[in-house]
DNA sequence: CGAATGCTCAACCATACACTTAAGTAACAG
DNA sequence: CTGTTACTTAAGTGTATGGTTGAGCATTCG
């Protein structure tokens, strides 16, 4: 259980916001170029480039250039990671419950894992 | 797929922070008061404390006052529901890539879902 | 060629963040 | 009652973020 915290830290910034959010929702129904990404929006294309990048560093995305348009696509490993790491802490917080559970119907708690 | 925007920006926030990690790190490992939540940190108890208030407006963690001290534990559904907005998004990504595989193969697109 | 398109870069601004220190309040302990 | 513990609140500070406008730079089209 590594942890590679920067991009922990990335990753999870660019996801607090909507807008980065609603970027990725599209990514995640098939590639899209930098304004076919900002039409949804009212903010400036410049402002949706800054999201990309800050998409891109944090590893959910991939982009190419490709001619004068770039190419975005979603980077699904990162956000598997991610989702792992969320998965991890709840499953360890769920396996103490169950094992709360068993000492409360009086069972013998030493069956579960480690203290 | 309801969009809970503010509870996603202000949990994803919370979990943007290594610090905070860390504590919930620590809460998934079961409750601890607010001093124990700082002792592995340099930083000050109010700096602490503060992480703890952005972690429970996030949902999070709950906490109750208990004598003087007060109890943290981390809230299973909440990061739950976290894990399921990556999952769905990730999972959306992932079955378009294997109708573009099937594509690539020569088979059938339309036995896919939705466009 | 020259014009339009799509992105990129730079500078600037307002707000939000993560701290800090210092003071304040509410249990307990003696 | 007095002191200690454990949290809470307030105010202040430096830095980062998200947004803007405007200019710059490669394609690509006519």
């Amino acid at each position: 259980m590594v942890e590679h915290s920067k991009q922990l830290d990335l990753a999870f910034h660019a996801l607090s916001d909507a807008t980065r959010r609603g970027i990725l929702d599209r990514l995640s129904r098939g590639p899209a170029s930098v304004s076919e990404l900002a039409k949804p929006y009212q903010s400036s294309l410049a402002a949706i480039h800054q999201h990309v990048q800050v998409l891109e560093a944090s590893g959910l995305i991939v982009t190419e250039k490709r001619g004068r348009t770039r190419e975005c696509r979603i980077a699904g490993e990162a956000v598997q990671r991610v989702e792992n790491w969320l998965s991890e802490r709840r499953q360890l917080w769920e396996s103490r419950f169950d094992r709360l559970g068993r000492l409360l119907e009086g069972g013998d708690i030493t069956k579960g894992d480690n203290a």
